[in-house]
DNA sequence: TAGATTGTTAATCGATTAACAATC
DNA sequence: TAGATTGTTAATCGATTAACAATC
């Protein structure tokens, strides 16, 4: 039954283009063409219908795709239909924002905890959420059956709040912070870096 | 004097060195491996090796690169020593965080201007930041030579508030708001997607 | 000297692109 | 029918990888 892994750009081309499905969902559009997803993915059109085409027909010529039925078949492939569970660490500025944003939620991610060491914010609600002491991570790791970690921390607390997530069982860390975090072989490390996203646009700008 | 373009590949991977340099930098260390960079990076290290030698030889055998040095050449080569002005749209939780955290900061980029539409915020100091109304935002692009404009937005304002900059003369746009944006061209649009990069580490560990 | 790591080659693989027949 | 867009081919280009001599 275990299929062949998908090569890493294959994988997250698909992650890109259902992103941008449900994006196109709640605008209420029905359909989209190639071209429009290649305008927001930076993804050769022709590349795009190549990608979608190794696992069947999926379009309509001269109509494009079904959002809602292409939403179906990428997330069969990717096996990412089920719901997953994610803590957060940091309740400051970010870690808020993070928790009351669907940014997740939208792609089947439940926040199901949220830990800071302030004692001054323990213990009170953020959305749906109350925030809990890092005391409480590997029980709450465990229970909830959590496998991704968000670090919302400053820099400083980072590979601390990575580490302890990752000794309660986490395998996937979501790094919002600038700071370089180690893991363990296993262990997936993924740092958001808008800066060196930045630097790239730039160079395009300049030249 | 202006040389060829770099391939987008190529750029791209100059600037997540750049920003891993940068981090490095901070924690003190003197020079870097190859295969650190790749740990980093998710970069092959022959590719980095690869990448910098097209340039000059940066490196010292036995020992790696040292990281200064390879800063400052990597800055040369995406021109991009300079300081930039960059306007940050919204200061709810995620504005207020960018706003007060070094990670453009790190690399030049300075936020010269704060934009809300809450007339209960503007006026107010964020850091060493006023909130300032959006009618202000065309004139403050102008006099502060801004290209670069930051949406930290609720998904439904995205799209006016990336309206407002490009009008303006705002030619790179960083949207870390779920929403897609669209843009005239010319006009860069860069979108954060956390979930989108979400799935694609949870394909890996799933299968 | 011994160990480590660069710089570079060569071979393979995946991405990109143009083009266009098929067909909705 | 006419216009639009997919599915697919073929050719080119860039990325990946292993291997290893050079050299710090």
């Amino acid at each position: 039954m275990q299929e062949e892994r998908l090569p890493l750009g294959v994988a997250a081309r698909l992650s890109r283009y259902l992103q941008i499905l449900t994006q196109t969902k709640k605008s209420g559009k029905r359909t989209i063409s190639s071209q429009t997803l290649s305008e927001y993915s930076s993804v050769n059109p022709t590349q795009i219908r190549r990608d979608l085409s190794a696992f069947g027909k999926f379009g309509k010529r001269g109509v494009g795709y079904n959002v809602d039925y292409l939403i179906g078949r990428i997330k069969e492939i990717l096996h990412t239909s089920g719901q997953h569970n994610l803590a957060l660490m940091g309740s400051g500025n970010l870690g808020v924002a993070i928790a009351t944003s669907r940014i997740f939620a939208d792609h089947g991610f439940d926040i199901a905890a949220l830990f800071d060491t302030d004692t001054v914010k323990i213990g009170h609600p953020v959305g749906r959420l109350v925030v809990q002491p890092l005391s409480e991570v590997a029980e709450t790791v465990r229970q909830k059956n959590i496998i991704v970690g968000v670090l919302a921390v400053p820099p400083a607390a980072a590979q601390a709040a990575a580490n302890l997530l990752i000794n309660s069982g986490v395998r996937i860390i979501f790094n919002y912070s600038e700071a370089l975090v180690d893991a363990p072989p296993g262990v997936a490390i993924h740092s958001m870096s808008p800066a060196g996203e930045l630097l790239y646009a730039l160079y395009f700008y300049l030249t």
